[in-house]
DNA sequence: TTGAAAGCGCTAACAC
DNA sequence: GTGTTAGCGCTTTCAA
């Protein structure tokens, strides 16, 4: 048996498909009477009656569709694809409990296939870790009024939201208990330079104690010429690898991955909660609900919280 | 300005749209001479064309969507958020390197809102760790053949794929270098109780020296009364935590979250590979290709491998 | 070699 | 109150 559509309860409840359409979507400025609207209503259940989104979609030129688009990390180790899947999870737990369905897709950040804004009609997007040139690339064929956020990533077009840790506050905190000056670091590998660049500037670590994490190789032989000292390190599963080749104790974690639970319980640490799929989710139903009125500040920054 | 249409682009090389269509979509049985072919193909640079696959998936009756169908766990620790994190990742970038895009979608393991896949005519779909009754409720609605994988998900039904691990060889593996009988297991909490039942079955670890993940304070408590023995723990974040509290050396993991990195380099190990997502893939091509043309063989099994 | 036209399933004027 | 109808943007017969 083929999927009913409206025409078929039409004809099950003997009225038109406008008919059926309005009582089906509650239309606001259609007094149905009940029992036309029971008849319809029993007439949709009998035939198993699903509504189809993609014609939906066709007329009311909107899909219900939210993307989130990943730039997939140069370096591809397992740690680092889970990078973002707290985030994502989160982000996609709010979006689909509000009734928008997700679209989830890697992008090659040196060349980001960004069509499937357009093509599937986004109501939506967020864009994950970015480099700078993709913008311009969005700016220029996407005056069109999407909702854009970018995420995890600095830039200075101010046509976007950009949705970011707040870095600065959480090497403030940090500072508090351990001393910086004489510390190294662990870096993320972000695409987007200018988000890695402000991160370890903000930390104050000189250049030469900033290790940017690309392969537990690597990492192994810049802690071993660093043992003497305290470490900071960005990222849950990097502290995790870390802590196999130096004293935990001597390691301060920032996490940003959502997921503390796994840092050495001798590291110290600071994280940014789990606020950040709230934040994201809010802004974009902001946004959503009208593209306006969001914050005239472009830059949102998540705070960092102590434990 | 708006989005450009194959009208636009029609009017603007001075042809019908169903030649645009022809020339845009390569149609197989149409003759286009060179001439009209640039004309349109200029047109639509110029315009700066992009389909609309909402309305090409009205006609063409398919999405080229593919869902991803995750039942979230019952424990929402940051850990078990991220354990089909690797999978997800590795299926959406091959999906998406198909040219399909992907439909992330979180379900209630409970009360599984399962009308997506109608209401967005996805073309195949994925489901994760899901409950024996939510196939009932597949079963009956969706004899409509759209291509359905069950993952993590041991089920009687023969009407799906299963692809799961395949522990039993995992323990047979381990077991030439610990002695299972003497060990205890920390078992994951999947929604799906058959897959549970059937790995502590296949570990031949007893019930009472048996625990499922739950969340760290009820894990350091089994962990408190078996110290002295060597402990079997599955998924690669638990092994982080079980370490915590115990001597990692007498840590054998089996790796499922494709992330064997963070595993203490003093445990033992077995992993999975990566493999999962790969073997999904190919599956769902096969059904995607020819609904009939898959394996007769309903379960799908990763074997572990060493290391 | 090209075009007119019939839809795909749905919504929303606008008529009755 | 309810039905008719004109599309949304696209594909694809079928005729010219």
């Amino acid at each position: 048996m083929k999927k009913a559509t409206l025409k078929d309860i039409a004809k099950a409840a003997g009225v038109s498909v406008a008919t059926v359409s309005y009582v089906l979507n509650n239309a606001p400025n259609q007094t149905i009477p009940d029992e036309t609207r029971c008849r319809v209503l029993d007439a949709a259940k009998q035939l198993n009656y699903v509504p189809n989104l993609t014609a939906r979609s066709l007329v009311m030129q909107k899909s219900g569709l939210i993307g989130i688009l990943i730039n997939r990390p140069e370096s591809d180790g397992s740690w680092s694809r889970l990078r973002h899947a707290h985030f994502v999870d989160g982000l996609e737990r709010l979006l689909t409990e509000r009734g928008y369905h997700v679209i989830l897709s890697g992008l090659d950040a040196a060349n980001p296939k960004l069509d499937i804004i357009s093509e599937r009609k986004l109501d939506g997007v967020f864009v994950v870790d970015a480099k700078k040139e993709s913008f311009h690339l969005i700016s220029s064929r996407f005056s069109e009024g999407v909702p854009l956020i970018a995420v995890d990533s600095v830039i200075d077009d101010p046509l976007f939201y950009k949705l970011n840790y707040d870095y600065e506050d959480a090497f403030t905190k940090l500072g508090a208990s351990v001393n910086l000056e004489q510390s190294y670091l662990i870096a993320e590998d972000f695409n987007n330079a200018e988000l890695a660049a402000s991160i370890t500037r903000s930390s104050g670590i000189p250049a030469d104690r900033t290790h940017v994490m690309k392969n537990e190789e690597r990492l192994r032989q810049f802690l071993a010429i660093n043992t003497n000292r305290t470490g900071i390190v960005l990222n849950e599963f990097t502290s995790a690898i870390a802590a196999q080749h130096v004293d935990p104790a001597k390691l301060a974690v920032i996490c940003t991955a959502g997921c503390p639970d796994i840092v050495p319980h001798a590291a110290s640490r600071i994280a940014f909660g789990s606020r950040k799929p709230e934040a994201a989710f809010e802004l974009m139903l902001q946004l959503l609900d009208d593209p306006g009125s969001g914050p005239k500040q472009k830059y949102i920054q998540i705070k960092a919280v102590n434990g």
